[in-house]
DNA sequence: CGCTTTTATCGTATATTTACGATTAACGAT
DNA sequence: ATCGTTAATCGTAAATATACGATAAAAGCG
């Protein structure tokens, strides 16, 4: 039944995987769900929001937006201040915009050997 | 021991999530791993390469890089043909420029209610 | 101080992803 | 027809992601 071990030869990142491959993935991985799509969506539309807000406006219970919203922040792509008993939550344009130019530049590897 | 059940109430973009949501999503989650970036920009460089040149320059399993390049077809980044035994691949430029196209239009939500 | 409101976190179930070796399939060449 | 090469698929293990209810934590109000 040879039990195999399954750890990564290479821990990651060995050659091939460069520094940009990373963070574009990164950040690309955190807007790889539409719930969170739809977050930074309307939290750029509104300029800020409370984070109930964003739980009435979707389909998730309060700890799945949570959840999303964590991932987001991790990625900062999103910030949240607190504010009272609430937290207040803007989207961070520059980092999209970060992702917007890393894309742009892969795109322009295009020939490049 | 309170068995629970988990099924989503809404079974997937009830309101707040749309259409564009999902396509971003979609074809930021296939950009979404490291690897995964590493194969297009490679295949953006080269113009075109066989899945044996890929393999040989990440570190990474055949089986692994195979994987990869499946997610990468099934969302439009990359395509294949095959060429005798062996299959050429080659970027779809256009996919990743509606990947930017789709993150410019999100940027430009700013201020829309 | 207790009470309400708001958000984060815990616990948990299920699904998906990631990785690998082994096997299969498809082709060209012998 | 068999052999080698190349890539996809299968089987599987482990990790991560997704979703929820329940609970905790923090702040304002009475």
């Amino acid at each position: 039944m040879t039990t195999t071990k399954r750890i990564p030869l290479i821990p990651a990142r060995g050659r091939g995987i460069g520094k940009d491959d990373e963070e574009l993935a990164h950040l690309a991985k955190a807007l790889g769900h539409p719930a969170r799509v739809a977050i930074v969506r309307l939290l750029l539309a509104r300029g800020e929001c409370v984070c109930g807000g964003i739980v009435d406006r979707l389909p998730l219970a309060q700890a799945t937006v949570s959840q999303h919203l964590k991932v987001l922040k991790e990625a900062g792509l999103v910030e949240g201040e607190i504010d009272g008993p609430r937290v207040c939550y803007c989207a961070a344009p520059e980092a999209v915009e970060r992702l917007s130019h890393l894309i742009q530049a892969l795109i322009e590897t295009k020939g490049r050997t």
